[in-house]
DNA sequence: GGAAGCACAGCTGTATACACGAATCAGCTT
DNA sequence: AAGCTGATTCGTGTATACAGCTGTGCTTCC
């Protein structure tokens, strides 16, 4: 009988947690910026899918309070406000420390090729400036730094908060310029180091260093007018 | 002219946020236990709504990784496992001491009001153990250290790890029995004392103190046969 | 000319119908 | 009798229609 699969028009549809992603990406690149407003039916269309698997999507992406949807006017992008900014730079901080104190995974090889590649990528980049690629490149960081957080739930609490932080961090690139390349290739650099030497709590120290660090330009370059 | 109302009955639907915090707290307080399987059908019914809303809610819960969905089978309580319970106990271990580091509060009279009314709903549980009462008063309490949080995504992170951790919390002291009500009745008192003394960081160390009591009580109760 | 009110257009919120996936059980084969 | 297979049933995933809310621009009245 050999059931045939049916697939009249095998349209691949896209899943939800893969539109969340995509929705995600473009906040953070700042391709929607605060203010903008997302309609779940461009959006639909544009995915080739129905509002449905948008508004889910787009309710999950609530949590973490980069977006806030309203009735009758659509989904709103948020602009954080300053001291939203500033929490969020002091918790980051906090947690990196404890990247290395809570359940240290051990580095594998993989983990260090993947930082030769990262730091190696880092490197073009300075030379070569690409937002777009600037952009992918910190998601394969946090990816990377993700898989040697060995507590599962503080990892969970890092990548989230890690959403909330890049929407900031790259809005402000784009003003600093160079200044941004050359700091990631040092945070690179210097994170290929630690992870070469196995040392799991120095990984921690570093992401403090740069947080602190990152919160410094942003001070200066987002609320200089302000102080 | 008919009269052409559009809903004269207006039954005030719940809305989905209610319909989230009402699953919410039937997992913490343990009516639905991991394993069970809920169906949007069911709780659509139940709720007086269509499967949309809850389907919304249910969706929203699944990010604190209490529940999983499955095409086909349903929202699944899930059974967390004991490393993830380790994980977590270790992390709140270490955001409890940050309650008092971070943009600390300045501590008003009705928190100590508060505090009062509940140490001594706490000391009246004590004698007259209720456990329905015993999980809104944690809630409560939940309620009250939040509003002592200064720092805006500490409380975010620290309220979304209270759920998962009081999922397993209450499934234990259904085996512990009554000291779990001293116990609960010890920490309001210590934490009556310390916000009268208006000292913020003694209350994050008192929160340290009663996770860790909390985590050792969980060892033994519930993962003793397996050390 | 200005301001208040009203109608309209567009978006989200909800309900419902249908498609698809998974598990179970009866009936057949071995 | 045991195991496999196919149909049935029940669940979620998706699409769509409609109801309700909101902002806006026009009209009208002062």
């Amino acid at each position: 009988m050999t059931s045939r699969k049916p697939h009249p028009d095998a349209v691949d549809r896209p899943t939800i947690e893969q539109i969340q992603s995509r929705i995600l990406n473009r906040i953070c690149e700042t391709q929607y910026k605060p203010g903008d407003q997302l309609k779940e039916a461009v959006i639909a269309q544009e995915f080739g899918v129905s509002r449905t698997p948008v508004r889910d999507a787009l309710s999950r992406i609530s949590h973490l309070g980069l977006v806030e949807t309203r009735n009758g006017v659509g989904t709103v992008v948020i602009d954080l406000p300053r001291e939203r900014i500033e929490h969020l730079y002091e918790v980051r901080f906090e947690l990196a420390t404890l990247i290395g104190k809570l359940s240290p995974v051990e580095i594998q090889d993989h983990h260090i090729a993947e930082a030769r590649e990262i730091d190696a990528w880092a490197r073009r980049l300075a030379k070569d400036e690409n937002s777009t690629e600037y952009v992918a490149l910190n998601q394969r960081l946090k990816t990377l730094v993700g898989e040697l957080i060995g507590n599962s739930i503080l990892r969970d609490l890092w990548n989230q908060s890690y959403y909330q932080a890049a929407s900031v961090w790259h809005r402000m690139t784009e003003a600093v310029g160079a200044q941004a390349y050359e700091h990631l290739q040092r945070e690179t650099s210097e994170l290929l180091a630690a992870i070469e030497l196995r040392d799991i709590a120095a990984v921690g120290y570093i992401q403090r260093v740069h947080i602190g660090y990152g919160y410094q330009l942003i001070r200066k370059h987002l609320w200089q007018d302000e102080d």
